[in-house]
DNA sequence: GCCAACGTTGGC
DNA sequence: GCCAACGTTGGC
């Protein structure tokens, strides 16, 4: 099992949405960053674990984790006219983008901070933390994983 | 709202 | 295939 941090903007999709339907596997589209989409078609698979990150938001950070429900499959928005997230250029027959689902796992009782996360020098290889990344889906190694783990406290840990 | 960083596009 | 122009991301 793999460890990813996707980032999303709250007012789009954020982890209280996910919370609210726990049972449900919300499709995680709109990826369009041949990097990100690389991930996500490669080597996001069922039952790996995301930490669910909000950006373009005060304050940016990760608000708590969800899962792959549904590994990578096309895109649907890429092939919708009336979708921000229409590709031209894309066809049916080799989808340039692809999507996944996502459940909802946990959300952190304490939200951490891109501020906080950057204080933290054995996070200083993350992308995330890195001056000019953007990449909106990335690994996060398993050491990153269990560190960042550790300075939260889950809010529904059983 | 600014702007640095970076990816993409398109003329040549 | 270079690279200037442009668009986007996303923190600040």
């Amino acid at each position: 099992m793999a460890y990813w941090l996707f980032k999303t903007e709250p007012d789009e999709l954020s982890i209280d949405d996910l919370a609210a339907e726990p049972e449900r596997s919300f499709l995680w589209d709109g990826v369009r960053n041949y990097q990100a989409r690389n991930f996500l078609r490669d080597l996001v698979q069922l039952g790996d674990q995301v930490f669910i990150y909000h950006s373009s938001c005060k304050p940016p950070g990760i608000a708590g984790i969800a899962s792959i429900s549904r590994a990578a499959y096309p895109d649907p928005s890429q092939f919708k006219p009336d979708s921000p997230y229409f590709d031209a250029k894309s066809n049916p027959q080799t989808p340039r983008w692809v999507a996944v689902d996502v459940k909802f796992e946990q959300k952190f009782a304490q939200f951490l901070t891109l501020d906080k996360l950057k204080k933290i020098g054995t996070l200083d290889q993350m992308p995330l933390v890195r001056k000019g990344n953007r990449l909106s889906v990335m690994p996060v190694t398993e050491q990153e994983w269990r560190t960042i783990l550790s300075l939260t406290a889950l809010s529904n840990q059983d």
